[in-house]
DNA sequence: TATGAATGAGGTTTCATTCAT
DNA sequence: CATGAATGAAACCTCATTCAT
């Protein structure tokens, strides 16, 4: 116990074997949404007893909140890569968007509706995600919008309001794919592309 | 029985019994969600007994789906009033804005995450909520954008997408503001003008 | 319901099965113990279902509560019968040992076991047992102790502490009872005879 | 292994974990009580894995009959420094009673309490304890009044229910003591002698 | 039609105990 | 011998739904 190398060896063990509950949780999750999912189901997933998901999370919520935690999230928010100097605003703008859009594509947008869902209905989780994904989101594009503004490139006006709005219509758009929207679905990858051209220009044609 | 006065009657009565039976819900649901509601919350709320409610809903979902049938949500989506013919596209944009986001504002947005939440749960839900939010909401909204179109004074480019994004905006400023944003909260109010410009001339600078 | 015949009904038909109830956890506690019972053991003895036990007590522990309440309980500690002015010293004494050795007596010390058992660790149940059950028995002694040390029948030396000794001989004869010792089980009925001469005469060889 | 040193040396060994043990579940079932505490809590407190416990008794049963163990109890019931020959009963008594009184009174009664809830309801428990403790005490209280009885000084009825009336007595006081008696409580110490001349001389008025 | 007592399936969670290392 | 992760049975309790009155 006091080997620090039989320590860490716990560690990794204890690490993997909470990623391999995560891993079944999200699945189930996904399959039958957060309240119709048992605990039996997520331990059945994961090969694993009952009582064990109980070593690694407090409770069933906190499973939710694994998921949400940086490591697995870290992949949807992170738009370091962005920083490119000279990148101009559209490029910036769809690389922005593309982000999300893509990230929750691959499971079908399964995993996007369980956490919102559940999220608008458990204070803790909301405050969680507000932090860890949404928080991040927001000030990151935020300072986009500020280093263009003050480069004399976009209008200044109302920024904090700006990028919620523009991170308001991403949420809202995978929103109502979720929904079932077969438009969006047809047409999800020009998404991008798209939504940069309206926020960039809006919709007024252009006066010659 | 066949006494149409009294068929009538009859039928009134039971309306006026599920209108109660809904008003009692919509508070309850709000005030502590879906899932924490039970059907006694309900009940007493309603100062009926438990079964009563089962006479006029099948069960607890239905309770739900009641809530978005058309006399009820018919406000929030009427668009009828737009139709004036010669109004600019500021205006129009910000009253079709304003419409659904003052609407939630009501009771801080409870019951608009209790049905969100639901909805991206529950599929019979979520295509109730397509046909009869949703839906009519985008419909309005394409025809006006094809209406500008058809008149130039808009780019007519991806019509049915560029509405999504717009409603999709919608949906996810009242989703940020759901989840507790303090900014939005504080500038609710001024949404619709901000949005509207963003939507019509975009963020870019206009060229001198 | 505002029917006061109807209301009244309800509630002797809802005392009625708190009784039914009561009968079946005291049956079951006595065979089995307080924690190896299960609330379906006692619905079962009731022939009723798991949920319909709590409709009428909050949870386990309340059973147990109930079981203590006065109307259950009184025969064990009803001294009144004993206020009788010129009963002898002795005779009273005898009369109220033998209310409580025999009360208990009825199913072997099965419910004393039980409900000693769990009083000893839950807080509540201990105050309970204190304010309804030995209170009451102390205060009846005590006023006995104290009649007679007034008619100077008795050493007039620390009353309060001399009832506790004799409850408290009482108590530990059926612990000590309960805990399977032969020779009290065969003269328990004697017991009374023999502790009232004890406890009037003390064990001294009285002096020629 | 078939060396005797070493085997004794394990033996002891063996012994010191098993003494460890026993103190951590002392303290642990003391401060919390027989069913809430965990093996977990003894584990930690021991200092000790949870399996290590398994090596040296079978199950949390055998704890508590560790406890009652010879070694550890012989304090308790131990009489035998009360063989002095000519000591007057009422010394006696008092040593008798005073002994027990003050050994609960160590942690405030609260292993009397785990002791005994547990005894009421486990069967082996009780036989133990009934062995163990209780008929010591009773044997050697006996072998007294037997003494004294032959010697003339106290009248010979009854012996072997007169023994268990006043171990009876030391028992039922503890009990109400462990219900949170505030009189008992503040008039502890004194009781030995109290108890011994109520037991001697009883409650009649000494006639002149 | 309204009532509300009764139902009972099913979920979360705990924890004594085992056993591979 | 010591460890502590894993097990999984089992308990309490909730609550949507039914149905006799």
């Amino acid at each position: 116990m006091k080997d620090p190398v039989k320590a860490s060896l716990q560690e990794q063990l204890a690490a993997a074997r909470r990623a391999q509950i995560l891993d079944a949780a999200i699945k189930v999750f996904a399959q039958k949404g957060f309240h119709a999912t048992t605990i039996k189901d997520i331990a059945r997933e994961a090969d694993l007893a009952d009582g064990t998901i109980y070593k690694y999370f407090e409770n069933k919520t906190a499973l939710l909140l694994g998921i949400l935690e940086p490591p697995r999230t870290r992949a949807q928010q992170d738009m370091s890569f962005l920083l490119e100097p000279d990148a101009d605003i559209h490029s910036v703008m769809k690389a922005f968007i593309h982000q999300p859009l893509m990230a929750f594509k691959k499971d079908n947008f399964e995993l996007f509706k369980v956490i919102v869902s559940e999220i608008l209905v458990n204070q803790e989780l909301r405050e969680r995600f507000h932090q860890q994904v949404l928080g991040p989101m927001l000030q990151g594009g935020e300072a986009y919008l500020r280093h263009w503004s003050e480069q004399g490139m976009i209008s200044p006006q109302n920024i904090d309001l700006t990028i919620r709005a523009i991170a308001g219509m991403i949420l809202g758009l995978l929103l109502e794919q979720s929904m079932g929207d077969q438009t969006l679905e047809a047409q999800w990858d020009t998404l991008p592309d798209t939504l940069a051209s309206l926020i960039v220009n809006g919709i007024k044609k252009e006066p010659l």
